[in-house]
DNA sequence: CGCCTTTGACCGGCGC
DNA sequence: GCGCCGGTCAAAGGCG
């Protein structure tokens, strides 16, 4: 590409120097050489620059495999000594059901400065890839540790079971039941019964988000504390689909939908839903796979007083203050029948991230059965951050071209298309060739990513012991002097329903021949200027 | 006609 | 045992 680019701009510079001659006199001439010239000298430095984005790319492209192999070698390790270790699940805590954790997307947390002291770091390599596979798989009736990766490379979403995913077998599923009995039966495998919902915020006026999966609600509901109806979902891509989801508006904000999935899609998902699903999988992934795994694009690294996750790139923390609470984090009580709940907070709003917990707080409160986790995607007025996408595309930060390269690369990798990425393809690429800036500051942005490899930032209260690098859903942006956080930036209104496009809108590629493989990038991902304190406070609200 | 939404009834879990 | 509550069912009706 870079090529084709300078070779045509060389020919333009000598079909404009031979017009010339042919119409000019000689005192024009030379003029019109030294344009030659300084065009020619221009393309050199294009080249060049093309040269080093390209070295780059290839560097990250290496990792990227080699992290690849790393992950599937531990992997198998860890499928191999799993099954000594899934005997014991249910160890553990005897009050979580009211642990609530804050997972702030990149962002510092505020309390969690101690150290990894480490078991983390065997497992921060885990999940360097995930690029496989991802569902919206919120159904996991996986004990602790899991390992729902996927290897699976077909465009059949992957289902989380991890047993069946271990012995390479992804999805349909052995038992995708959709009613009860299917629960019960899940239940009688494995006691308790797990399984995790993924509540997402967001601001949306429509009815429902669009999230890509087609639904056919079934029932609604006036739920205590909340004057706005519930109103419930089941898929409707596949007749035996089990996921439901619930939609209700905050009671405080209207403005703000509060979607929670539950089940695991027994399907191929729309490219327009495997954003969003692998999104939610992951997420409830983290929540399942507890303290010490990793899966789907997740990596925890968790010690005494704080954990960070890495989940489709983004970076959450858990608050200290949690974890000191109950040094058993956030994941559900083995002997609880609740559901574990993990909270996406995409709303953008101050006012709402400020407080996503307070938020919650009502409609969790009464019925927190079940632990909670919340990902904090969101802003904060501290956060003032530039616009960085827009509507989550067209504006530059530091970090954003970061994030971008790194993710046209994964799903240059992934070969997916969407046609509205490119767009942001194209913007991309202008901007890459035209701004001096911008090749600067990917090349800085790429380069230190690779050299720090995402080591554990002096500024990061919350550090992490092990950290990987890997595209697409599980891209780790080592924090720098200048961390930022992700967040989502906005959630663009598309026709019925909303955050699609936000879901979609990061998978660009400069490659147009990617043909709707279930691997997308999860999240947009905008930037924080600032470390901003995450809201320990608003912990504590929602905790109550 | 098929699919969807609406809405009251029903069921099961939980707390008192 | 009773009532509350969340979740689901299923009949009825609407819509294209």
């Amino acid at each position: 590409m870079p090529s084709s680019g300078g070779a045509a701009v060389e020919e333009r510079a000598v079909q404009f120097g031979l017009t010339s001659r042919e119409d000019s006199g000689c005192s024009q001439e030379a003029k019109k050489e030294e344009v030659i010239e300084s065009a020619k000298s221009e393309m050199g430095d294009v080249r060049e620059e093309n040269q080093r984005l390209k070295m780059m790319l290839e560097r990250i492209e290496k990792d990227y495999k080699s992290l690849q192999l790393r992950f599937f070698d531990i992997l198998q390790h860890e499928t191999s000594s799993k099954q000594s270790t899934d005997s014991a699940p249910s160890h553990d805590e005897t009050e979580e059901s009211n642990e609530l954790v804050s997972l702030c997307l990149g962002r510092s947390p505020t309390e969690p400065k101690k150290e990894d002291k480490s078991t983390n770091s065997a497992k921060s390599t885990e999940n360097e890839e995930l690029k496989a596979n991802l569902t919206l798989g919120l159904d996991s009736k996986i004990p602790i540790s899991t390992e729902t990766v996927l290897s699976n490379p077909s465009p059949a979403e992957s289902v989380e079971e991890p047993k069946e995913e271990e012995a390479g077998e992804t999805w349909p599923p052995s038992k995708v039941i959709p009613k009860r009995n299917g629960d019960h039966d899940e239940a009688a495998q494995q006691s308790p019964p797990k399984r995790a919902r993924v509540c997402v915020r967001t601001r949306c006026d429509t009815p429902t988000m669009n999230d890509g999966c087609q639904w056919r609600k079934y029932g609604q509901k006036i739920s205590k504390g909340n004057p706005c109806p519930r109103a419930y979902y089941r898929c409707t891509v596949a007749p035996s689909c089990p996921v439901r989801k619930q939609v209700q508006r905050c009671a405080e904000d209207t403005t703000i939908l509060i979607t929670t999935y539950e089940g695991t899609h027994n399907h191929p998902l729309p490219v327009s839903a495997t954003a969003m699903a692998s999104t939610t999988s992951a997420a409830a992934s983290m929540l399942l796979s507890g303290s010490s795994t990793s899966q789907q694009g997740l990596v925890s690294h968790i010690n005494g007083t704080s954990a960070r996750t890495e989940l489709n790139g983004l970076s959450f923390s858990l608050h200290d203050q949690y974890l000191r609470a109950n040094k058993q984090l956030y994941f559900p009580n083995s002997s609880s029948p609740m559901f574990p709940t993990i909270t996406l907070d995409l709303t953008t709003s101050p006012s709402t991230s400020s407080t996503p917990f307070g938020r919650f707080s009502s409609s969790f409160s009464s019925t927190s059965r079940f632990p909670s986790t919340s990902l904090n995607f969101s802003s904060t007025e501290s956060n003032s951050l530039p616009p960085i996408w827009g509507n989550g595309l067209h504006n530059y930060g530091t970090r954003s071209y970061n994030n971008q390269q790194l993710y046209q690369s994964f799903m240059e990798k992934n070969h997916q298309a969407v046609a509205s990425q490119q767009v942001l393809t194209e913007t991309l690429t202008k901007a890459i060739t035209s701004d001096p800036s911008f090749r600067t500051v990917i090349a800085t942005a790429i380069s230190s990513m690779m050299g720090g490899g995402g080591g554990a930032s002096a500024n990061n209260r919350n550090q992490r012991v092990g950290d990987q690098n890997c595209f697409g859903q599980n891209l780790n942006f080592g924090e720098t002097g200048t961390a930022s956080a992700f967040s989502i930036n906005s959630l663009t209104q598309n026709g019925k329903g909303c955050a699609t496009s936000c879901f979609n809108g990061l998978s660009s590629s400069t490659s147009t021949s990617q043909k709707g493989s279930p691997l997308q990038p999860a999240l947009p991902f905008s930037v924080f200027n600032s470390a901003s304190m995450p809201n320990t406070d608003n912990i504590e609200e929602h905790k109550s």
